[in-house]
DNA sequence: AGCACGCCGACT
DNA sequence: GTCGGCGTGCTC
């Protein structure tokens, strides 16, 4: 056989079969059958068809009988060759198919739908070009001026212009379409279709100049800069406390690449709590941003895509995928806020987008910055180790000085006789900023924050029929939800079990918010939290309210407390500290401290001295006095001492692998299995198992989650043995309907 | 996973 | 005889 063959990756592998598969290419698509296109194959016994991408072309394979591939579906190229081996980096890195990874990198308008159709198609406008000079076309449109002077005013309106869009150009004249088609027809305009982008609404206006940098600002600068410069790839840890300005900082290292002729990456946690950030890039950099993140249209994320695939912008601000954004001559990536647990994936792939971001930094010879407040712990140990570089801005912006904070005891509060979610000192503080006109933050944290319905005869409570989890009540419907498996039902009139009175239970939102209007009934207050925005960018409007109406109190969850800017807020609330501390885990001292600093660092971002109250059961608790003092270091090196003497990272890596079916027993045989083939491949190599472990919910959608937790130093050997176990126990008929994964570092 | 192939029982 | 039950095994 004379064709060449293709080495495939196809999308209906499942991760025990994953491989590159040979077909042949017919010699009708040898020209357009190149790696990184996608194609259509026959797969498996009954040639069912499916999707695939080609990662090499070969002259011969060891296969006697092949297949041949159905169809091209690219016209050039959707991966690049460095992009094809990040694909496979990511398949024995994070357990996935290579197709899986594929997936990721790639906009969601890319692919196609059950019929084989592009989910979007490529933009296009018209333009009008003047076919003849602009003295003859200015002759034809005086000739014109009587007969047809809609025609006479185009060819007037095309004369100034190399070109025009059409529309525009009949908007502008008030002429008909009928009179563009003559002109075209009389020889004297051509139309033709423009390829043009779906856009996020741009920044209009004047670009700024750079901002001016602080003395410490600018020594980061020019030390990160000469890392950059270097040629050689390199991490650097920004540490900046909240209003340090590290933004300033990247605008001048994304300008100075931009000089350079690179590409820069900028990843912030959750684009739509950072508008203004995303205002302040598109003022500096104009149509050289390109944003990427998932409240965008399919349409204009395709766009955006397609705009930093040919260079059109070469600044990049996006959530954790745009760190697959296909850049050319890449120079830095920075990763804004560090820590945010975000940036890790936990549906397949289950990648963190440091990790990728260390890989294209290291293949690219070019350097990652990752800017915290409140670091990573095991960002913050390799700077300390030397193998990150490390800066740090120390002092606030113009001065501001810290808030002063104040920690108040609940239980001595609960002794009082108060039982509310107010105590008495945060009550007054309260009164005290409406009396002067200033506004207050309150902030609840998440976990524990849902509202909940139980009897109160006989302490009935709604769970939910395929989940291990108790429902929700959301007023907006007035309904009872599963927030695990979306399951909803109606609420009832009283008790189902007894017929007893039901109540409100739970510290949500809309509990606080009641208390709140009891204590304050003259004062307007706002509620942020998932229940009361849902469309996209409704946060921002949300926010202006509050700003511009002066509103005196807003409580909220998780998302008041990210880089956002009021000049009256004075006062914030952490309504309880504590929820965050106890979930079991070993970041949950990282994810309290980092909390509870980002929600004072709300207070005071103007003129006026800011104050913070923090309300817990624990008040003795080391990291709430520590993120009270605002001091990270300290923070640091008792968690560090705390990690070293439970094995955690960085002293050791955690991986886990999950199985999850619908019989318990079975399941958790199938980890007691996977537990006992880890041990066995691990014989004398430093790694201890434990489990298996039920999840937090142990059951979802009527399957039962156990998992198996690995702690070592990883390498190439372990990873190999946690893939073969998984791949055995996927195949081992005693599991059959269970499915098993694996996974680095699991933050649930 | 998803699908064909194969080897057994009850039924137009 | 054959229709279809599920157990078994493979996917270029």
């Amino acid at each position: 056989m004379s064709g060449k063959v293709a080495k495939i990756a196809v999308s209906a592998a499942t991760y025990w079969i994953d491989r590159p598969y040979d077909y042949l290419i017919p010699e009708d698509m040898a020209e357009k059958a190149i790696p990184g296109v996608r194609v259509h194959v026959p797969f498996a016994r009954g040639n069912r068809q499916s999707e695939g991408l080609i990662l090499a072309v070969s002259p011969r394979s060891e296969y006697e009988k092949l297949k041949c591939i159905t169809a091209v579906l690219d016209e050039a190229p959707v991966l690049s060759p460095e992009q094809i081996k990040l694909a496979l980096f990511m398949r024995e890195r994070f357990f996935c198919t290579v197709y899986d990874a594929v997936k990721a990198m790639l906009p969601a308008g890319l692919w196609f739908d059950e019929d084989g159709r592009r989910r979007v198609s490529d933009k296009t406008v018209e333009t009008a070009h003047l076919s003849v000079s602009a003295e003859d076309a200015a002759a034809a449109a005086e000739n014109k001026r009587h007969r047809s002077p809609q025609q006479a005013n185009i060819l007037e309106l095309l004369c100034g212009f190399e070109a025009l869009p059409s529309r525009e150009l009949l908007r502008h004249t008030g002429a008909s379409r009928q009179s563009l088609k003559a002109l075209c027809k009389a020889g004297l305009v051509e139309l033709r279709q423009r390829e043009a982008y779906r856009r996020p609404k741009a920044y209009e206006g004047e670009l700024l100049p750079l901002p001016v940098l602080s003395e410490e600002q600018e020594k980061a600068f020019r030390g990160i800069s000469a890392l950059a410069e270097s040629g050689k790839a390199g991490a650097a840890l920004l540490f900046g406390v909240t209003g340090s300005g590290k933004t300033s900082v990247y605008i001048h290292l994304i300008q100075r690449q931009l000089a350079l002729g690179r590409s820069s990456i900028l990843l912030v946690p959750e684009i739509a709590l950072t508008p203004q950030m995303l205002q302040t890039f598109s003022a500096h950099f104009g149509e050289e941003i390109a944003v990427l993140h998932s409240s965008l249209s399919v349409g204009e994320r395709y766009d955006e895509w397609k705009r930093v695939r040919r260079g059109r912008a070469r600044v990049v601000i996006g959530t954790r995928s745009a760190v697959f954004a296909p850049v050319e001559k890449l120079g830095l990536i920075i990763i804004d806020e560090e820590q945010e647990e975000t940036y890790k994936s936990e549906s397949s792939p289950r990648y963190h987008a440091r990790d990728i971001a260390k890989y294209l930094c290291a293949k690219a010879g070019c350097t990652l910055l990752l800017g915290s407040a409140t670091p990573d712990i095991v960002s913050r140990y390799c700077a300390q180790t030397g193998r990150y570089a490390f800066f740090s801005i120390d002092n606030r912006y113009n001065q501001m000085r810290l808030p002063q904070v104040r920690i108040v005891d609940m239980k001595r509060e609960l002794r009082r006789g108060n039982g509310g979610n107010i105590s008495s000192f945060l009550r007054q503080e309260i009164q005290e900023n409406i009396d002067r006109g200033e506004q207050s933050i309150l902030f609840i944290n998440r976990r524990g924050a849902n509202k909940l319905i139980s009897c109160g005869e006989c302490g009935y409570t709604y769970k939910c029929p395929r989940c291990s989890v108790a429902l929700t009540y959301h007023s907006v419907n007035d309904r009872l939800i599963c927030h695990y498996c979306a399951y909803s039902r109606r609420l009832d009139s009283s008790c189902p079990d007894c017929g007893g009175m039901l109540n409100r239970v739970g510290a949500g939102t809309q509990l606080v918010e009641e208390e709140l209007k009891e204590l304050f009934p003259e004062t307007e207050i706002m509620r942020m939290d998932t229940d009361s925005v849902s469309p996209a960018g409704s946060h921002e409007q949300l926010f202006e309210k509050f700003r511009n109406e002066n509103i005196p109190i807003m409580v909220g969850t998780q998302m008041v407390t990210k880089g956002l800017n009021f000049e009256n807020v004075t006062l914030v609330g952490v309504i309880s500290a504590d929820q965050s501390l106890y979930s079991g885990d070993y970041r949950a001292g990282e994810r309290t401290f980092s909390l509870i600093t980002q929600v004072i660092g709300r207070s005071g971002r103007g003129s006026k001295p800011g104050r913070a109250v923090i309300q817990t059961y624990t008040p003795e608790n080391e990291t709430i006095l520590q993120a009270a003092r605002q001091d990270y270091e300290a923070f640091y090196h008792s968690e560090l001492a705390l990690r070293k003497l439970q094995q955690a990272p960085p002293f050791s890596d955690y991986l886990a692998v999950t199985a999850s079916g619908p019989d318990e027993a079975q399941t958790v045989r199938a980890c007691r299995f996977i537990r006992s083939r880890l041990e066995e491949g691990a014989s004398g190599r430093e790694m201890t198992v434990y489990g298996p472990t039920p999840l937090p919910v142990v059951r979802v959608n009527n399957r039962y989650r156990y998992r198996v937790n690995i702690s070592c130093r990883v390498c190439a050997e372990i990873r190999q043995l946690i893939s073969q176990t998984v791949v055995e126990a996927s195949l081992d008929k005693r599991f059959r309907g269970v499915s098993v994964f694996a996974d680095n570092d699991p933050t649930d």
